[in-house]
DNA sequence: TAGATTGTTAATCGATTAACAATC
DNA sequence: TAGATTGTTAATCGATTAACAATC
């Protein structure tokens, strides 16, 4: 499984829900692909691989395909917990954003060097010292953090949550981490967000159009 | 020139000015390659077709380098203006972050719907009305904009945007903008960041892990 | 010179697409 | 039945890699 089909996956389960929610029960793959911006070919493929089948001329169960790729995409009852290091403005904007519930990701806690950070109590979530990373880690069974820090606190912040246990981080800051293997060879996973890069690539875009 | 190759010329570019800072002057395409976290023939392979050529034995001269690259970028000595819509608490962080000025791009103003928040005089740089959009775009000569607006403002502000002749846009909203060609058949360029996708995926990856 | 690196060609690899039999 | 859609196979496409001559 290669890493575009899981953005797929996880674009169809989103689709899915959203005509569940509108009351369709079925689904032909080239809806799903207009809807995901893919070929038809490409979703009846995915779903080959993934030994999800449908109905020949009846198309898919929508029910029965969200419980499937949610199978897949390890969705489970209980939310996941995970935490923010780092808490500037973008951490705490983060944690005021309520986008991540419906997806059964819930933030548990914020990190940051900084009492005067950490001290406060006017936050949705608790705010811990770095100092106390590793307790609040391991009891409540955390495996991802999002890692918002200044540039230069990237590459010591990241190595405290390895350090913890930590097994995957979205990063978003411009120092872009690499996944290194562990005393037992297990690599974490890590998701770079450089916005700036993102900018950058824009503006490369539109001076260079493709067609 | 496909989307992988400009990702990576980003970051070689990247990569460039933090060697030249450390008063390097040559590099070899399999140091680069490490750097970047790709493959040395690789990196050969994206000179060659963007015809910049090192020296055989005496590997790239990094000031050439950067130059040409930053040309292929577009990068010139005036900042690049771009616009953030939808001032909530990432909008504002993101007006806050330092981090796009040594790229060249500068965020010149914001938008918001509510009169609380472009009625405020405390933030970096000014908060217009939405009814504002074209006046200010066309008169700073902007074509990029980031997108911050909670999901159901998206659709609406993006179709604003479009109108009032923005030509790139980071979106930040869970909803998937697709690029739609205008009446000259021209596509805006379009950035889909979506946190709470990254997320997950980070989740998926971590239940089946590659190797 | 011997060794190292570039630049390019050809081979490999993998993903997407086209095509179509199966079947409802 | 005729028409529509699935599921799969083979063809196509494009990117990466391997290999190596050129050359400093």
């Amino acid at each position: 499984m290669n890493h575009d089909m899981i953005i797929r996956i996880t674009r169809y389960y989103r689709i899915l829900n959203r005509l569940r929610s509108l009351g369709l029960e079925k689904v032909f793959a080239h809806n799903l692909a207009d809807a995901a911006g893919v070929s038809a070919a490409i979703v009846r493929k995915d779903f080959s691989l993934l030994e999800i089948y449908g109905q020949k001329r009846g198309g898919y169960d929508i029910l029965f395909l969200i419980a499937a790729l949610g199978k897949i995409l390890g969705k489970t009852d209980e939310p996941q917990n995970i935490i923010i290091v780092g808490c500037g403005r973008i951490g705490r904007a983060l944690m005021h954003y309520n986008g991540f519930e419906p997806d059964g990701i819930r933030i548990i806690a914020g990190f940051d060097t900084d009492p005067l950070v950490y001290s406060e109590n006017v936050h949705p979530v608790p705010i811990y010292p770095m100092s106390r990373l590793e307790e609040v880690v391991s009891s409540h069974q955390v495996d991802v953090a999002i890692l918002t820090v200044p540039e230069s606190a990237t590459s010591d912040s990241f190595q405290r949550l390895m350090n913890a246990g930590i097994k995957g981080v979205l990063n978003f800051s411009p120092i872009t981490l690499k996944p290194v293997a562990d005393a037992e060879g297990l690599k974490p996973v890590i998701h770079n967000v450089n916005i700036a890069l993102e900018l950058e690539q824009i503006f490369y875009e539109l001076q260079f159009p493709k067609t």
